[in-house]
DNA sequence: TCGCGCCGGCGCG
DNA sequence: TCGCGCCGGCGCG
């Protein structure tokens, strides 16, 4: 292991190969998976190791916030596979004629408005011609270019298995290879909205001030699924969880819920990560509806 | 000036007292205040001088964290002290019945359900039996405890003279003592919907993920505001603001208003926050009207 | 003691 | 180069 690719001397300061680090590590990783160590442990793991070797080389300790990008950046490798070997084992198991898929999502970027991509990447797993008039999200479609939200950091699907006939090898692909958007490129502008059954927000811990960006996420994607009469879950995913992070996403009602008088929830489901385990619960609550 | 009241050992760490440095450097901050220094550099100023006899003391920088802790919370000591001051200001000048008033609220806080106060500390503003039948705010009230956000940053209301003689003291005492909830507190139970002009973000710089917990906070208020036919304003004001963050605030649709098939806004105002008289724009935006 | 709400430090495309 | 989206470090009540 060679420990001097971890780091890249920079104008002014050292950076922190996250996904170098990640890869080297790999193996080992999967092996305390497989022995049951929990998430938190594991990058915590990670990220001793990291510094312990930064202060090695440089004889001090990395910025917080370099370890804090990494650490974010190991808890989605992480799930994205445990997430892909799931959906592996569920896919062999099925007996209709559909796939359960899931992927991640290049970032969100605002696109100039002549562009055909639209700022909120979700919306551009749809075809541009399906905004148009008599289509499947012409009721959105006059305030597409005014929808703001980040990438989800998961989506699963369900679609028919004539339409990815290949899916299990891009799966066990993307299970071994964490780090690509295979999927999403295959899958960019050709679903309809009711192929989408749920949408992720993943994180390694909440703040009382950070857990509102992923119901900001939930807010407008509850309103489009509502708009569009879908039913899109939403689920918080989170290695650590306060008894008021808890009370707030059970219970939080959507602004749109409350100005049509409707009780509507903006979370339907919040799971503490710890385990392989944690991630199959809300895969098959997901699916099942 | 005794700089060793602006530090506590605590276990394992030393606190920095953020509230303690900015009232003993409060005359200096007013000075150049008045010499139209701007926000962002009397802030990083509080800060390098902080940091400088933290080391002093300690042989060590403080952590990160702590400045930041501190530096949002002298940001808002600042702008209360300014937004108290141009609105005497105003009150003295204006020629009808009322007057204008702006005011910090307590931390939001979970509540249990049997209080009588409410989770989100905006909603504490009026009288709990004004959420009854035939009331004010009759139309919200199955779901007042599933409302959640954070305590906005500001509030801007306007009230009958009659029903506050007493607030150009107030006021004052405010300015000169920003770190107080004295009219919060005054206030309390008794405003209506329609004495709320608007509600203002407050940050000293953004990132492209929690630029999404205003917008959050916009998309409860709004709907709210939605809800109970009023017309309160939302306004981001930061001492930094990229072009993505200026396009997003400007343009982005409230998630109850895609469901409306209405093109409601969720901010109608953005300002960079460097000199006092950025902060008179957005008053006057928010009281004529 | 913990909950709130603060914000800069990133790596990577 | 900058935009995205990551998250721990707080002080204070």
């Amino acid at each position: 292991m060679n420990h001097e690719l971890w780091f890249t001397p920079r104008k002014n300061k050292i950076q922190i190969n996250g996904t170098i680090i990640y890869k080297d590590l790999s193996e080992k990783i999967i092996e305390k998976l497989n022995d049951n160590l929990s998430v938190s442990e594991i990058i915590r793991w990670i990220r001793e190791k990291s510094q312990y070797h930064f202060r090695e080389e440089y004889g001090y300790d990395p910025q917080v916030g370099s370890l804090n990008n990494s650490a974010g950046r190991w808890n989605e490798l992480i799930a994205t596979t445990i997430l892909s070997k799931i959906i592996l084992n569920v896919n062999q198991q099925l007996e209709n004629s559909f796939y359960v898929v899931t992927f991640q999502l290049p970032k969100s970027r605002l696109k100039n408005k002549n562009n055909h991509q639209l700022s909120s990447q979700i919306l551009n797993l749809f075809h541009p011609s399906s905004f148009n008039k008599g289509q499947l999200l012409e009721q959105i479609s006059q305030f597409k270019d005014q929808i703001f939200m980040p990438s989800p950091d998961y989506i699963i699907a369900v679609i028919p298995q004539k339409f990815i006939p290949s899916i299990q090898p891009l799966l066990q692909h993307q299970a071994e290879n964490p780090d690509n958007l295979e999927i999403y490129q295959f899958l960019e502008s050709k679903l309809k909205p009711n192929n989408i059954k749920a949408i992720i927000s993943l994180k390694t811990s909440n703040r009382s001030d950070r857990r509102y960006q992923p119901l900001f996420e939930a807010a407008m994607l509850k309103a489009i699924s509502y708009t569009l009469h879908q039913n899109w879950k939403y689920y918080m995913v989170s290695s650590e969880l306060s008894s008021a992070d808890n009370t707030i996403f059970e219970t939080a009602i959507a602004p749109h819920g409350l100005v049509l008088g409707k009780n509507l929830k903006l979370v339907d489901g919040t799971y503490n990560f710890t385990q392989k385990e944690d991630l199959l619960k809300f895969v098959k609550e997901a699916i099942n509806d």
